[in-house]
DNA sequence: GTCTATATTTGGATAGAC
DNA sequence: GTCTATCCAAATATAGAC
């Protein structure tokens, strides 16, 4: 194991392909093809084609924790959650790959890398819903953090893989709007 | 072609299948043993695998615009919202597999069944910023479907696939309540 | 209309040279 | 640490019996 550059090139490319047509239908083939190293070195650098797929998602999901934790640190309310927003829109801008795994895997069960997409749920959906929890009692919270982070997630793809002419503050401003929705009137 | 209940058997399989492991990663095999029926006979009944799921996208789409639709006929702004993501809400669970296949398919581009997904896109996002483009002019009105449409999956499939003892009416509680935040104030 | 058997291709993984 | 060559299992699709 070594050799940072030839994994993160390994990373990219996997990510790029999964993120496109998805895990099974992407071969270990491709992914060397795309990365400019052959079979082998894939090997030679992951166990599987499975770890390939949990470094990605590792890596992932400690941006977006980061991010999101930063974000939302010495903040509460709708303040919290237009900050953490727009936070994890930016991991969708910057990380678009990454997203669209996210969006075909979270609610898929039983799968190799279950914990791995569940530490993503966790990072995402929980951290909503804990800012959300004392602002709206009379909501489950953990439905109401989903439904958060699905506007975010639905809206930043849409916006990446449709509309990218759109600049960021329109995202923004959507997911802002709906938020303003969760303050008590 | 014909023996209507053969097809749908298959059917109902094979999106089962797909929803939990995707596309690629379903064998036809598999879907013939789960809908109990030899694999000549899937054959038979539908010209390939790719012309299985197409089948499964037509049957889901015109079941949501259908609802989302007549939820929406005679009612506008918040009011026609509301009936429709109570509609969108119902297909999601009761059509749990197909909503899980489009969300992981809505955000891929180049594959085989790009129209019938997009078809979906159109049913459902463009419906949702039909209505809110006069509410809302300051606010791209698809992103902003593509916003609400997601509140709507995600809160939906987290329902379903993880807290599916809560009533319905806490999934669309927490929906009704972001959709409140686009009411102008 | 449904079955079993099979032709053919593809893909994950390993061995071993350099 | 990276390469090429190869093994073997799995999967799509078809042929043809019943």
């Amino acid at each position: 194991m070594a050799k940072e550059s030839t994994q993160v090139e390994i990373l990219d490319a996997a990510a790029a392909l999964i993120a496109e047509r998805g895990y099974t239908a992407t071969s270990v083939d491709d992914i060397a093809l795309r990365a400019g190293v052959a079979k082998g070195s894939v090997y030679y650098n992951f166990g599987s084609k499975a770890d390939i797929l949990e470094a990605i998602l590792q890596r992932g999901v400690g941006r977006l924790s980061e991010l999101m934790s930063s974000a939302r640190e010495g903040r509460e309310g709708l303040d919290a959650l237009e900050h953490m927003a727009a936070a994890a829109i930016e991991v969708i801008r910057d990380r678009t790959d990454f997203a669209k795994i996210l969006a075909a895997e979270v609610f898929r069960v039983g799968r190799q890398w279950e914990e791995s997409i569940g530490a993503v749920r966790e990072a995402a959906i929980s951290q909503f819903a804990e800012v959300i929890a004392p602002m709206r009692p009379d909501l489950d919270a953990h439905l109401a953090g989903g439904a958060v982070f699905g506007s975010v997630l639905v809206a930043g793809l849409e916006w990446m893989v449709f509309e990218s002419d759109r600049p960021f503050e329109d995202v923004l401003a959507v997911v802002k709007a709906l938020l303003g929705g969760l303050v008590k009137a």
